[in-house]
DNA sequence: AATGAATGAGACTTCATTCAT
DNA sequence: AATGAATGAAGTCTCATTCAT
């Protein structure tokens, strides 16, 4: 009763899928260049020659990889509160809170690390991260960002058009948890609460409006 | 006629200094694993055994480079606003500015970028940049924090203890341009306003205190 | 047709004989650093990888390779005049004409060469060969020489603690076939002819006994 | 006053001397390939450079070494009993024990080892080792027997043809010495006699003349 | 004559990829 | 479909030799 694809341990996608973790743990622990198609196919628990009955090179086992180790985040993070009749902030609260859950925290910082270290190699990557990913997020952030400046909640300002700035403290948390958390641990909980702290603050309407002037 | 140890193309040192800067690039264009003695050799106009009189192994040579640039680094940058009479705004305005212009805008973000792909394998350097740029940095930053707090001109929160923060939007920037900037460029000048903005927004005081903590 | 784990030119260990017999005779000839792997593999008929396949590194390989025509020469040379009830003279006859069968004139001698050669930087192989080839010869003919003393069929005399010097000359005509045999060749079966008889001549008791040690 | 080729440490064949003393003891310790002209250089407290101008190239400065080096033995080794009228026998207890003081107990132990090592590659030093030294030993030593068994000191028999046989257990002690003297040490003064006993021992004539007899 | 920096051929070793079984 | 032995290109590092000073 097995279908055709079968045999052994699971269909053909799903071994695919083995496949892929296995890369994603190798590449993300060594490096593109220094992860071994040897190490990957041991860590699956198949053989070297099975890896390139998936997946035709290294190359675009690299990309495969990233590519679908990305997207289910992507459905995950977006949507976060949408759809809800909130306050900007109330969901600019919610969107930041999100991030640190699925990003900083979780081990799609080594995606990031990743993309960060090879790709230069790998523009189509880049590309692809950019489209799929960081647009989609600085969309939302700007969108609730217009709708707290039209609401009054949020004073106008330059930021809505760098909505980066608003998840800059999470995307550093990320690299800091990768590079000196052994040498000064950060405490993720409170930094969030810094930083959401400091945005909104920083956002929030007051009476007097104040003059940026950034002058020297 | 001029000294002694002379040759071709300059005092040891300075041949040194060639080597170093060929293999930056190099490091900083392929990475760790994909650049190759000789091509740094070639780029630095000597040959392949030349290197090796100047640097024991390929792994000394990365070591030795990263270090070499980033300690100059330092002396610019630390002393931005010291010993002048400044409010604790105008500090914190010159410290960001100053970070944008030498680190941001600088290669040093090359040297970011390997820091982040190769750390792994050379923590000793993780450590060295933590202390000798990470840790000087936040602690000038977090004096000024400190002392806008004491005179009232900043609001009392848990900002002072996540100096990050303050300094995040300009590491998101370097990212930026080392990623996404042929998808979509950031003018940094602007980017640089509005996270001045709205950081000393969100940092100054006013009549309401607000309540923080709007955690899970 | 045949078992597992076949391909090509035979079974695994088999294959690693074919490579320890192309390394013994590349390092016999050329000694071990000038012994290039590439020509050990084009030797064994195979490519310079396969050999990785089947040993570690280069001194790996050389260990190995001598370590595995030492044992069995070992088998073979010991035990030659076992069991037998015979006089001692007679065993010493045996274990003499054994000795050149098995060493002098077999390739035991380029092993010989190799560990004089290199014996220095591979002291473990040294140890190895003194226990397992040299200590249990001298002891077979300690023995030997024990027996005839005790029987009266030997005069009694230090050569009991030096047995050495039973098996110097066939050592001497190994050495020069390796070295001057082309300027002038030695005649083994003569040579191995007066070597037992002015040994056993100088064994043997006499009526009137010698005095020894005529020292410096 | 100072000649025409002097300067700093010596008139330029002092120069050699000294190139070569450092050369060979390198060549002793290393063996031709692993020895390095930098250690060889450094050891003779000189530049690299400077070797090459007294020696045109390693495979020379290695052949000129071992031909310094064997040449002056030669002369002091030789002739130890000549001229005076001895016994056969008490000149050939002199052979042996200058055999024993000048090479066994010397370093040219190591040169031997470098003939024997690298004599593949140095077929001119192997027929020149054989000419100046074995050649003139061997000659020696067979007009001794020779006038030992005309006078009727010795007995007649195969060993004139084979005076190897007679220095073969010194031989044995210098290889003892280069490989198993660590694992266990040999006493070169009692091992010279037992040797020296056995020797004459099995070369003198007795009543009854024993018929040798290799056979089975 | 002496130096020692520079060269570059050459050797070991790794590893992505192929392919016979 | 799966294996894993085999391949060989490529990369790091060494060191004999050269040569400008």
């Amino acid at each position: 009763m097995a279908g055709q694809g079968r045999r052994g341990r699971g269909t053909p996608e799903e071994r695919a899928d083995v496949i892929a973790a296995a890369a994603l743990s190798e590449f993300a622990e060594k490096g593109f260049a220094a992860a071994r198609i040897d190490d990957i196919a041991r860590r699956a628990g198949i053989s070297k020659g099975t890896v390139y009955l998936y997946f035709d090179s290294k190359e675009l086992l690299f990309e495969e990889v990233i590519r679908r180790y990305i997207v289910p985040r992507i459905e995950r993070a977006t949507g976060a509160g949408e759809g809800k009749s909130l306050t900007a902030e109330a969901t600019l609260r919610i969107i930041i809170r999100q991030f640190y859950r699925e990003i900083v925290g979780s081990d799609l910082r080594y995606i990031m690390r990743l993309l960060i270290a090879e790709g230069g190699r790998f523009p189509h990557l880049l590309r692809f991260y950019h489209a799929e990913v960081i647009s989609r997020g600085m969309k939302a952030v700007t969108e609730t960002l217009r709708r707290g400046v039209d609401s009054g909640e949020f004073r106008s300002s330059a930021i809505v058009e760098f909505p980066h700035v608003i998840a800059a403290p999470a995307v550093l948390a990320m690299l800091w948890k990768l590079l000196f958390d052994d040498f000064q641990p950060l405490d993720l909980e409170r930094l969030a609460e810094a930083h959401t702290d400091i945005i909104l603050n920083g956002l929030r309407s007051r009476r007097e409006d104040v003059q940026p002037g950034a002058g020297a």
